[in-house]
DNA sequence: AATGAATGAGGTTTCATTCAT
DNA sequence: AATGAATGAAACCTCATTCAT
């Protein structure tokens, strides 16, 4: 108790001020223009500094990805229940993308650092199993479930192919979220786009139900 | 009379020749990494040469991109019949996007291209009228107008909001693009990638189409 | 004739421009602590200019090496006559040292330079035949060749093994070329250093030569 | 009583730790390729409490090589008797040379060490006086004294004069050490280097050696 | 019209050293 | 006595753009 514990605490107060810095000027400027040097001014601190906290730029983005994502998955788990169907799975996980968009923002990260970081997925990771961004993998295998869940139980249509209609989802949801991170900030987290998005997951949403399924699924308005 | 002339056209063909480098490097390399000495080298022009023909490099990829939608929506425009139902305008568009993919990478460019010229779109374009870049204005009127038909002859679901859905659809295809974008070229034109994207518009099709229409329209196979 | 040739003349003279300056500055601080930055002040040129010249740094320190160990194969080869016995031969060979050194130092950049390029030789020259650096195979293989004539024709020591002495004596002149090369420059081409050198030579002279030999090889004086 | 004496104890303990562990990672990687921060984590120190115990890098491999300086001195006069000819005790310092070399490497630090810190040798040496590396001097003086002493009593040949000689030994002796000191660790110590060496002092014994002198002490080999 | 040499600001990373605690 | 966060200068390299010829 003490000085110990205050020091450790302070470090790792500092790393996270980098962290969300980071995450502040990517999102003000996009992933590939924000500069160590420009990191280090924002944080106040020399750029030398910045390399006691992480061993080089890739590993700081890397650190970002992991914890954007984990806090997605751990938010999207949450929320899906055993008793679901799939569609209402997949219903959850579109309205956990809306509301953590509209909460934070930092799904918008998510996806557009992962591209700076493993540009060939999703493809490359069907090649090689030993995944350098297991969190991607995990997020896909949690959505192939989902799905794989909804054709059995009648709720997605039968025509629906989970790994296929996975990897779709995922494009899809990252292609929207990097058309978002390009914004620029005063654009960002307006109800224009939220509009936007739930549109496009609707379109998904009717895409793979079944025609006999609960109509109110169907619709993502935050009734 | 023909001095002039012949100068004229030739500066023409010189033009064409860069750009045409340029969009086959950008296939191979991906827009960011092909530099201007790159470009100049591959047209076995001198670096200086290329600004007497582009302002700078935005202004090449400004044109390479007008080009590439240009050619694409012309391309669509051709196969749209005037009879077609709205189902069957956009089935005819996604077919259009999977057979230019198939035989020339050059959707790829057009959207990859985009995004380092108007990382705005396609929300920016809705504020400001005087648009910089009229090819995707036109295809999202193209695509506004295809959707308002399909509502209105019952081909399409009637909770389809043509502006809207038009934004999604550009922005799903675009986002596929950019992720096939960044593939190394020798994944590229696979046919595990086409599968993919027919999976994806498939799903589109289906979140669109009403629930009445021809069941032959929601499949993409090359029948 | 003209415009091209002079423009291509200008632009060796250029190249030459940088290795000579580069040669200066290695030979006034030593290899290590010349910086591009510094060599391109020397030159009154941008840092980015050198870029233009050569590939990156390595590339112009093997430059300057193989132009040195060239120069100095060359000029050893010249004097070395096929009628020559061993003995005679090595006493060019150590004569030639000194003169090249007594005109121009260059033979201190040589093994200086080497060391910073390839720092395993001369021993793993052994292992792999692909080498990086020919010139020194080259010198090995000449060293070895005079050593073995001097053996059979009874100049030299017959306790003499040509490839393990010609090794030492390629060690031995790296060596002093070292330890000149760390000396500052005001000290360097001083009539006390070639003392020193001779005597070193001398030494390796008397240390080879056979009983028998004519005593007037085993002095490097100058007469 | 003892406080005081403890930490004194325990600092220079410390210290001396420092220096070992510095020891060890130059004979690993090389001079210059340990920084301060790898020693400190070597040490469980801080990079803080190297320079409580070291005013600066320079300082620490200062004592390093003043130490091994030492140790390589008096192992040598250990080894050199009184009543040994001038060429006995030559003979006797290659050997004690290789013995420490094959024992510990110690020797190869020992140049090594010092080529970081006093460039300049050994030409600075003579011009002034006021020596910053008292232990090459004493060395050089060591040798000088055994070679005047050889000449005198007939050992070595007449022509050496022992002030220029002792210089061309520690030279040779210096340069092998380096080559050596810049293999990478997994090629150190093998019997190929020592046969490397043992040829290259048994060339300098043969060369310095009168012609009237015992055979028997112009080979190194372990007899 | 064309060249291509040159610039200059930018990028990431390393490291000896200092200093408040 | 010891820490370890912080600095700041230095390293190598890239690239869009300009300009005299």
């Amino acid at each position: 108790m003490g000085i110990y514990e205050r020091k450790e605490r302070e470090k790792n107060e500092r790393r996270a001020l980098i962290l969300d810095m980071a995450r502040r000027l990517i999102l003000e400027r996009g992933v590939d223009s924000v500069s160590m040097q420009e990191l280090a001014n924002a944080c106040e601190l020399s750029k030398g500094a910045l390399y006691l906290y992480f061993d080089n730029k890739e590993a700081l983005l890397a650190e970002i990805f992991h914890e954007a994502a984990s806090a997605f998955i751990g938010y999207v788990h949450e929320r899906i229940r055993p008793e679901d169907t799939g569609l209402q799975a997949i219903h959850r996980l579109w309205s956990s993308y809306l509301e953590l968009f509209g909460q934070s923002s930092d799904v918008i990260v998510l996806f557009g650092v992962k591209n700076a970081l493993a540009p060939e997925y999703p493809w490359k990771a069907e090649a090689d199993s030993g995944d350098a961004i297991p969190e991607t993998a995990a997020m896909l295998g949690l959505i192939a479930d989902i799905l794989a869940k909804g054709v059995a139980d009648g709720s997605l249509d039968p025509a629906v192919v989970p790994d296929r209609v996975a990897h779709s989802i995922m494009m899809i949801a990252g292609g929207i979220v990097e058309n978002i991170a390009r914004l620029p900030v005063h654009m960002r987290n307006h109800t224009l786009i939220l509009e936007e998005m739930k549109t496009t997951f609707e379109i998904v949403l009717r895409g793979i139900a079944s025609r006999t399924c609960d109509p109110g699924l169907l619709n993502l308005s935050g009734e």
